[in-house]
RNA sequence: UGCCCGAUGGUGUAACGGUAGCACAGCAGACUCUGGAUCUGUUUGUCCUGGUUCGAAUCCAGGUCGGGCAGCCA
């Protein structure tokens, strides 16, 4: 399916594809919010990938499909974990994904922005909408004015949060060491015992969590927590630790912290700030919804609250994608960095030459359930192609060179043949390339002893030249091993493409590049990175990595190839599609995205 | 073991009490100056057992299987 085919940009009401874009409709249907505003709320402790993607395809799909915004926010809460480098490539990914789709309805703020505290039916409130390029002002906005949200933005507006729990008596300071709140947690089947220190009075509460932020008590020995039900089935309702001490500097409010808030208590509430309506998050989250309800439910908080969904992750066959996996492989080099082609990281895909509007309707096409799925590649692999298909540019080139000598071809003559640019595509026009008595053709497109279905070059045996003529094979040479090295051919001189007999019928048609014309580049071919399909199902997963997942070719590719633009999407007639490749130099390198499906090749392994 | 969630062809999904559909994969054929693309046809499915109902993938009960949760990670 085309992307075009679900853009719902247009008039009339989309049509709701799953349960989370039913309740979305619902809410508006029914007026429980007037404007949808969804939030990606990544945490910059990684590089995103496909299944980041996903998320965003959902977060972004629903906000320009109803109307809404969606903010991209940092999750921002412990500063051990997060760095400025993840901060920026996140930005970029987000981006590049959304470009030209979704790029109006991305939630951004005033550079340096915080929370402002208005009065919301009387009572104090703290907000911080967002800025989109699809608002009327939004020429007031060149790009570097604006930046992603930071829940670290809100550590004030949080703190202020907290000491109002304290103060109504649902939050206290507990002086158990991380170990003691593990033990007294319980078990699942077992009620936790409550902390020592959990009545302490408001007052104390108070005055311990104001020097905890001024920074008198050392990392781990205190912290915030809600006072709920330490004998709640739900583990996450056993007072959760809503602060902790972690004297540690912190990539964007430097040391202006020493207690930072726990997931739990910063999600729900930057939602809040935000006035986000529909917070969604993937399945592992379900059992914090009811801690999610309960911090915004018992703080004084005028605004319509934020609903909590969640759906499956997505796992891909024959792909790692968990965050210590992929940084695993990066750090132990078993690829060459987080852009790594084969990587299913978005720089990765985006290097390999997969489009965003593949990576958009493939998210699309798997759907959104709480059904917990893995998800085969091919149907990634059919999106990559199905894109590509319709823009590459088509190229001849060849990978495994054998000469070919057309021997009632004139030497010194050149020809130039016309070829199409792109079948799919008219518009794309065409091109001359040339031709001479001396070709190269793909290895594997001449067999000696061919088995009977083969229907490319033969000895005695005829085949198409694409765009030129048809040659009949007189003759093979070999090297002293045995070896062929070159194959002597004859040409029907009328049968070039618009000739006298062009009409001809031969069963094959192959590729091929003017020997004396053609010019060298590297070919990175990349094939899965692994060799089953779960990789991480049990064990080490390093031990299913694919060995020919990369393999490095020399490549003979017609002249207009030198004009390969950055960017641009190329299909190399029969071989794949191919994009340039940031090492390129004086010697051009290209990675191949994605082989063109062979049949052939199945068929010939059956036999 | 306690709580929460889920289950529809090989895979991913739709059907919201009324003919089980779509996509991927597979297979077969047509077409083709890419063994690509395109087109046509086609194999395969409601976890189990009861119940409600004229009628159940859908509602109810019990079971089976799978996933998640006991970080001061997110």
């Amino acid at each position: 399916m085309s992307v075009s085919g679900h853009d719902n940009s247009g008039a009339g009401a989309p049509r709701p594809a799953d349960f989370i874009r039913d309740i979305v409709a619902g809410d508006l249907a029914a007026g429980r919010c007037k404007r949808v505003r969804t939030r990606f709320p990544p945490e910059p402790n990684g590089y995103l990938h496909i299944g980041h993607a996903k998320s965003i395809c959902l977060n972004f799909g629903i906000a320009r499909e109803f109307g809404g915004v969606c903010n991209l926010r940092y999750d921002d809460t412990n500063p051990m974990k997060e760095e400025p480098e993840f901060v920026d490539a996140i930005y970029e990914d987000v981006r590049w994904l959304i470009a030209g789709w979704a790029d109006h309805c991305l939630g951004l703020k005033p550079r340096g922005k915080k929370p402002e505290t208005i009065v919301t039916d009387g009572k104090p409130d703290f907000y911080l909408g967002p800025v989109t390029k699809g608002d009327a002002h939004c020429d007031a906005w060149p790009d570097d004015t604006l930046e992603p949200f930071y829940a670290s933005d809100y550590f004030e507006q949080l703190y202020q949060y907290a000491v109002q729990l304290i103060k109504k008596g649902k939050a206290y300071v507990c002086d158990h060491t991380p170990e003691e709140v593990d033990k007294m947690r319980g078990a699942p089947d077992r009620p936790g015992k409550p902390s020592l220190y959990r009545d302490r009075s408001v007052e104390e509460n108070l005055d311990l969590f104001a020097r905890m932020r001024a920074g008198e008590f050392p990392d781990g020995s205190r912290t915030l927590r809600a006072k709920i039900d330490m004998s709640s089935p739900n583990v996450w309702l056993r007072d959760p630790v809503l602060y902790r001490i972690r004297h540690a500097e912190h990539h964007h409010t430097g040391k202006e912290w020493c207690i930072y808030p726990t997931y739990d208590f910063a999600h729900c509430l930057s939602d809040y700030i935000e006035g986000v309506t529909h917070s969604i998050c993937t399945l592992e989250f379900e059992v914090h919804r009811p801690l999610y309800d309960w911090i915004l439910e018992n703080l004084e908080l005028p605004r319509p609250l934020p609903r909590q969904y969640e759906f499956a992750r997505l796992n891909l066959s024959y792909t790692v994608m968990s965050k210590r996996k992929l940084m695993q492989l990066v750090t132990e080099g078993y690829v060459s960095g987080w852009d790594d082609p084969r990587l299913p990281t978005i720089r990765g895909l985006r290097r390999r030459g997969v489009t965003a509007e593949a990576i958009r309707a493939f998210a699309y096409n798997i759907g959104i359930t709480k059904y917990n799925a893995l998800t085969d590649v091919a149907a990634f692999e059919h999106a990559i192609r199905d894109d590509l298909n319709k823009r590459a540019l088509r190229r001849l080139a060849v990978l495994q060179p054998l000469r070919l000598v057309i021997t009632n071809y004139p030497e010194g003559k050149t020809e130039l043949v016309e070829a199409v640019n792109n079948p799919e595509d008219p518009a794309a026009g065409t091109r001359r390339v040339p031709f001479s008595r001396v070709l190269y053709i793909e290895r594997s497109d001449f067999m000696e002893n061919p088995p009977p279905n083969y229907f490319r070059l033969r000895p005695g045996g005829e085949v198409r030249l694409k765009y030129a003529y048809i040659v009949r094979c007189d003759e093979v040479v070999k090297d002293a091993a045995g070896n062929v090295v070159e194959v002597r051919c004859t040409a029907d001189l009328g049968s070039k493409t618009g000739g006298p007999t062009a009409a001809r019928k031969v069963k094959g048609t192959i590729h091929w590049v003017s020997a004396e014309h053609a010019f060298e580049a590297e070919c990175r071919l990349y094939d899965r990175l692994f060799t089953v399909p779960e990789p991480d199902a049990e064990g080490d997963f390093i031990k299913y990595l694919n060995p020919n997942s990369l393999q490095v070719v020399t490549a003979k590719c017609e002249p207009s190839l030198m004009d390969a633009k950055f960017g641009e999407h190329y299909q190399f007639e029969r071989l794949g599609y191919f994009v340039l490749d940031k090492d390129s130099g004086s010697k051009l390198v290209f990675n191949r995205t994605i082989t063109l499906k062979d049949s052939w090749a199945k068929q010939a392994q059956k036999g």
